[in-house]
RNA sequence: GGGGCCGUGGUCUAGCUUGGUUAUGAUACGCGGCUUGGGCCCGCGUGGUCCUGGGUUCAAAUCCCAGCGGCCCCA
């Protein structure tokens, strides 16, 4: 009944109120400090760091599986290879930090912080691919990118220093790149359905591809307040760099060519705000089990005359329980149950398990589940089977209501009043439009959300004009707010 | 890019309109006691460049200007 209670929206804080909300848990659960006095530069805690740093593990295993070999290139760039690819620095050369180097005659060159890295590593690729032997070629890193926002920044959402992974590829054929589209959706894919976060799959409209790119695919994962959250994007460059930084290859029927690109890259910090937002409720984190700093709890209930038994009774289960799962035994003698109770609820800790008097006579433990309160007792020799069976059924009951979320805030509209209110009202607004650019701003202007773009994982037919000019529809497109 | 609101111990906050006593309260933190199945209670204690800089004034947390930082709305 809880669970059911907490899902219904509008109760909760944090769709009521979502950047106080939001604001509060990062301080609060240790997630990250925003008051570091440079505007968009977070210090992350204990609990971000730990959580963003599994993220990355499940990812880079999972690129290292697929043949993408872990490298690390330069921080900076210079303005000369930057300004290769004529749509790249047009789409970039606003939000560049950049290093003015005041030394001598030697050293008046300026140097440019990477906002990603296609600038340094396509230099590099010139010189490594040779011919169709040393294709395809897939690269990653996990780096730190800046961009100077000039739009106001969020903790997570919208930063200056950003903790991404970006992979980079090159291939003999088209075929080739596509198929690693493919691939590169579907490992960024597995990473968001192990964390029960959902999204949208849409593939941007031209205007708003990856500067410099052929097109681009985005992950937008939902958010409590409305706005989309783009997590992750994989973005076809065609030839379009190859040709800037002249890279060729010999192919087996020995002519020359160039290689055919892609770039993608995977968010750390918008996917911790994706697990934060999409699955934490009034009460704090709730975390999936494989991000947990903390897996289990274990709070002792010492009344007084039996705290010896009760603690003999924890220290047991502790035992049994911590070499399969990170556990903590929550010992502190100057706490109330209740008081660690709130605190342990606040980490988002998957599961908690209550010992006292009575758990000591029947040889049992009260468990009770983060996502639903739900309590349960369990025998002692059953302990490990029932946990092993929570871990999971947590993660599935947050991937399947992080989904039932998503389809409720998607909605259609057939007329721009319609979509205004929709899009008021916190939803992704599902329309028609006919592909336009000025139906596009029109769009944009009167409804106060952005075209996202249109399903890259279904094809979905207009079955009705565009919403903006009343011609026929070339898509359908989901229209929202955005980070 | 345009407009609005805000900045006070670690956190949240009163005071600012109408300048004037030792800057309010909660929470957190430390020590002691009591308790422990949902934030218990009692006592004592620590903690402030009132965002920064400049100006007005006999006197500024309070009024003015600039900067930095944050939030909201519009484009």
């Amino acid at each position: 009944m809880t669970s059911e209670k907490q899902q219904s929206a509008s109760c909760l804080k944090k769709f009521t109120n979502f950047t106080v909300w939001f604001d509060e848990i990062l301080l609060n659960a240790k997630i990250v400090d925003n008051r570091f006095p440079v505007k968009g530069f977070l210090v992350y805690l204990e609990n971000g760091a730990y959580i963003m740093d599994k993220i990355r593990k499940m990812l880079e295993e999972k690129l290292e599986k697929t043949g993408h070999k872990l490298m690390l290139f330069p921080l900076v760039t210079t303005d000369e290879l930057f300004a290769k690819e004529a749509e790249h620095i047009k789409g970039f050369s606003g939000e560049v930090f950049k290093i003015e180097l005041k030394g001598d005659k030697e050293s008046q060159r300026t140097l440019i912080i990477r906002p990603t890295s296609e600038t340094i590593i396509y230099p590099m690729f010139k010189l490594w691919i040779r011919s169709h032997a040393d294709l395809p070629l897939k690269v990653h890193q996990s780096v730190n990118v800046y961009r100077y926002e000039t739009k106001a920044t969020r903790p997570l959402y919208r930063v200056r220093e950003i903790p991404w992974n970006e992979a980079h590829t090159a291939h003999e054929s088209p075929t080739d790149a596509e198929r690693q589209v493919r691939e590169a959706i579907e490992i960024y894919s597995q990473v968001l359905k192990e964390l029960g976060i959902s999204f949208l799959l849409l593939k941007r409209p031209d205007f708003d591809k990856f500067a410099g790119a052929v097109y681009s695919i985005a992950f937008d994962a939902w958010n409590p307040d409305g706005r989309v959250n783009q997590v992750a994007t994989v973005h076809n460059l065609g030839r379009n760099f190859a040709k800037a930084y002249d890279i060729t290859f010999e192919k087996k029927d020995g002519s020359r060519g160039y290689v055919y690109q892609l770039c993608y890259g995977f968010g750390y910090s918008r996917v911790l705000a994706a697990i934060i937002s999409q699955h934490g409720d009034d009460r704090g984190l709730v975390l999936p089990p494989a991000v947990a700093p903390t897996q289990i709890v274990i709070i002792p209930i010492l009344f007084k005359g039996q705290e010896k038994e009760v603690m003999k009774y924890a220290e047991e289960i502790y035992r049994e329980v911590k070499d399969r799962w990170r556990t903590v035994l929550d010992d502190r003698e100057d706490v109330t149950p209740g008081e660690k109770f709130y605190h342990w609820e606040l980490m988002g800790t998957p599961i908690r398990i209550e010992v006292g008097p009575k758990e000591v006579i029947e040889g049992t433990v009260t468990l009770t589940r983060r996502d639903t309160l739900e309590r349960i007792q369990c025998s002692k020799d059953k302990l490990i089977d029932k946990i092993t069976f929570l871990m999971d059924d947590i993660l599935r009951n947050l991937r399947e209501r992080s989904e039932r979320m998503l389809h409720k805030l998607i909605v259609d509209a057939r007329s721009m009043e319609e979509a205004t209110k929709a899009v008021d009202d916190k939803n992704i607004v599902r329309v028609a439009w006919c592909g336009s650019l000025e139906c596009a701003q029109k769009i944009r202007e009167n409804v106060g959300g952005e075209i996202r773009g249109e399903r890259y994982d279904i094809a979905e037919r207009p079955d009705r004009p565009c919403i903006a000019c009343g011609k026929e529809a070339r898509t359908i497109v989901y229209v929202a707010r955005a980070y």
